[in-house]
DNA sequence: CCAGAAGCGGAGGGCATCTCTGCGGTTCGA
DNA sequence: TCGAACCGCAGAGATGCCCTCCGCTTCTGG
């Protein structure tokens, strides 16, 4: 407490979070136009280094890694990094700024495709894909905890196109008209927990229920596509539920 | 550490709880028996209380409630807890210790079904229910990190359980042939990831995903059985994400 | 080349959480 | 009625995490 207050008479809080954050964010995205004043090399160095530690170890282990980690994994001591990113939230603002958008685009893309049902399909395997392998960004897109505007306003855009994917295969014939779309974004949130307790053992067999699922979404019930991936052997199963991860994570 | 080391000449731990875990969990199942010295009126009222109030509390937040959260919910002082309980996990293997083996009796029930198919089914709808309505016994299930002996042992015996009741089916030419027995229990892990999702909004919306995975699973493919359960509104999904749980959980 | 500004790293402060204990006072029951 | 058993709670002790402080190092403009 006394220590903060020390910093400015201001004294309070947020105004000086948003101070920094006008700083260090629109800083980040204006510096190669401006050139205001330029990171020292050494410094600008280690602002990518930390950038990309911290890119991996979200995606590996969540949004909820230590600094300490992300330090570490960025070859960086703990102080340099709070000089870069005066909050980790900070951080994860610059780092996931475009990820949901590009899953808008993604969804736009696949609404553009010619079958309108390959493209749902298309968008199901590779945005789950993309959470897949990173957690972080996952999180980011079921929980609004760490969102700050810019990537709320993503969050928002990606609503109707669920709801459109769904209604063109619907019109296609091809899909099952029970199905809504926040189904679709269910349906992401199911196959990326299979994934995420079946990763250190086989990483792809997630792929195995997307198929399964998609069998029973589409109206054409001619035969069932064969499953991808081989099923888990009951070893492989005994071994993931061993190794200690927080519960249901 | 000095405090620890001062209860006994024996100085060591695992004797301790060793004795602890007797007195405690064999002297549950054995007392109504023996009745070697019968808790005073006032005791055994509370050591009630925690059972009741620990298996709502499991049951609702899953293992990881706190200890302070149990007696509280139980009504008596954390000390009187950890009196009946000198370990939270000696509570969790009295609490638990045939609720897994009663999934086992399940999916053994099931196998006696007239119809292999609808006993598969059968299983996968109530067995996941347990689950949901349960989510210190869907962490049980899923990680060995609690388990002791007996939980374990239950947990061995249900694996070939699961394959008998897809291969049952399968012979019987309901279920698509590459259908493994460990799909089974990822596809409880899918669906029990929807429902600790919608909990709060939808609780039953589970169901619906239930359905969609049947469709995928069943040979005939003839028509889609209607999905049950009316589909999240949008609305309803942020409202999800609001409220800021431990990410992923 | 050098002075001093900018940056570096990591020990540790502060805080929150959680499990479990010590102990003064209370309640039960023979 | 008396003593053993029991109660509850304040808090010890452990851990984990975010973030700060500050002595030392490295860069860079003149």
């Amino acid at each position: 407490m006394t220590s903060r207050d020390r910093l400015g008479t201001s004294g309070r809080e947020a105004p000086r979070r948003a101070d920094v954050y006008d700083q260090c964010v629109t800083e980040q995205a204006t510096r190669a136009v401006a050139a205001k004043r330029p990171l020292r090399r050494d410094a600008e160095r280690n602002r990518r280094r930390i950038l990309e530690g911290a890119a991996a170890a979200f995606a590996e282990q969540g949004l909820d890694v230590t600094t300490d980690e992300i330090a570490r994994r960025a070859g960086v001591g703990i102080g340099t990094f709070y000089r870069r990113f005066p909050t980790k939230e900070l951080l994860i603002d610059a780092l996931f700024e475009d990820r949901i958008g590009k899953l808008a685009e993604l969804a736009e893309e696949c609404l553009r495709a010619e079958d309108p049902w390959l493209g749902l399909v298309a968008f199901l395997d590779q945005a789950t894909a993309r959470q897949v392998a990173d957690r972080g960004l996952k999180e980011l897109v079921f929980s609004t905890a760490h969102g700050r505007a810019r990537i709320a306003a993503d969050r928002d855009r990606i609503g109707p196109l669920f709801m459109a994917l769904v209604e063109r295969a619907q019109d296609a014939g091809a899909l099952r008209p029970d199905v809504a779309g926040t189904d679709v974004a269910l349906i992401q949130l199911m196959l990326t927990a299979v994934a995420d307790f079946t990763r250190d053992v086989a990483p792809e067999s997630w792929r195995r229920f997307l198929a399964l699922v998609v069998d029973g979404l589409r109206t054409d019930r001619a035969a069932p596509s064969p499953l991808p991936q081989p099923a888990l052997a009951p070893g492989q199963i005994t071994q993931v539920m061993a190794c200690d991860r927080p519960h249901g994570r």
